[in-house]
DNA sequence: GCTTATCATCTACATGCGCTTACGATTCCG
DNA sequence: CGGAATCGTAAGCGCATGTAGATGATAAGC
C-alpha cells in the first residue's frame, strides 16, 4: 500500500487503543481494579501528594466522577486522603505502600503484555519514543 | 526516562487518540460530516458495493446505530443504497461521485494535518508502518 | 467584616453507545 | 412446504460520561 493509501492515523490509533484496552482488561480484573482506579494509582505513583482537582485535570477525568473511585481506593487502603494543612478545602492524595505495590504489580503485567504486542514490529524503542513524543 | 519509566502504551495511545479526534473535528465540521459519516464514506471508498451488515462489522459499529447515518448520507446524495438482486433482503451501499469527492476532500485535509503532527518525530514512515502493523 | 471564589461532594440531566428484542420481508435448508 | 435464519429497521433498556447547578466549609481579596 502506497503512503497515500494508508489508513488515517485516527483509525489506526483507535483500533490499537481498543486492542490495548482488551489486553489490559483481564490484567486489571485479575488484580481487582478498574481502569480508572489503575489510572489514579499510576498518576499518584510519582511525585508528592496531590489535590483532587489537580489529579482530575492530570488524568482527564471529570472531578465529580472521580469521587467514588477515590472513595473505593481509600476504603481498600490503597490511597490516603488528608486535608491540606495549608488549605483545609483541599484533600491531598497519596499512595499507601499497599497501593504502590498493587500499582507496580499491575504495571509489570501490563508491561509484559505490551512487550509481546510490540514484538511484532522492529525498532520497538523508536516506535515507543515517537508515540511518547506525539502524545506528550 | 528509562524504558521501564515510560508511560503505559495504553495511556499514550489514548492521549494521542484524543488529540487526533480534536484535530479532525474542525475538518469534519467544515465539510458538514460527522465522524461516523466520514468513517462510512471511507469504508465505502474502495472495493465494490457492500451490504450494511458487512459495513457495520468492518467499521466496528452497531448495525442499529448505523441506520440514521446511512439515511442521512443517502438523503444528501453521498451514497446509494440498492437491493441486492441476488438477495433482496440485502441493501448494497456504494459511494456516489459526490460522496467520493467529499471523502477525498476531507481525507486530503486530514492527511495534511497528520503530516504537521508527524513532523514532530523522525522516521515518520517507520512509525506509521509500525502503527499499521500493530493495529492490523 | 463582607463578598467572591475555590474545593469537594452530591444530584440531576443529556448524550452516546452497547446490547437486546421484535417485526416484516426474504432466503435457506431439511 | 414449513420451519429456521438473515437482513434491515424500529424501539427500548442500561451504562458510562460530560456537564451544570447547588451546598457547606474554607480561603482570598477589598
Amino acid at each position: 500500500m502506497a503512503d497515500n493509501e494508508r489508513a488515517d492515523l485516527g483509525a489506526m490509533v483507535m483500533r490499537l487503543g481498543r486492542r490495548l484496552v482488551a489486553m489490559e482488561q483481564p490484567i486489571l480484573e485479575r488484580h481487582g481494579v478498574t481502569m480508572w482506579a489503575y489510572v489514579v494509582l499510576t498518576a499518584l505513583r510519582d511525585g508528592p501528594a496531590r489535590a483532587q482537582a489537580s489529579l482530575a485535570a492530570a488524568i482527564n477525568a471529570d472531578k465529580t466522577r472521580l469521587i467514588p473511585v477515590l472513595d473505593d481506593l481509600q476504603k481498600r487502603g490503597l490511597i490516603e486522603r488528608e486535608p491540606d494543612p495549608a488549605d483545609r478545602r483541599v484533600r491531598l492524595l497519596g499512595l499507601t505502600p499497599e497501593g504502590r505495590r498493587l500499582q507496580q504489580a499491575v504495571q509489570a503485567e501490563i508491561r509484559a503484555a505490551e512487550e509481546v504486542m510490540l514484538s511484532k514490529i522492529k525498532d520497538q524503542a523508536a516506535f515507543v519514543r515517537a508515540l511518547g513524543e506525539l502524545s506528550a
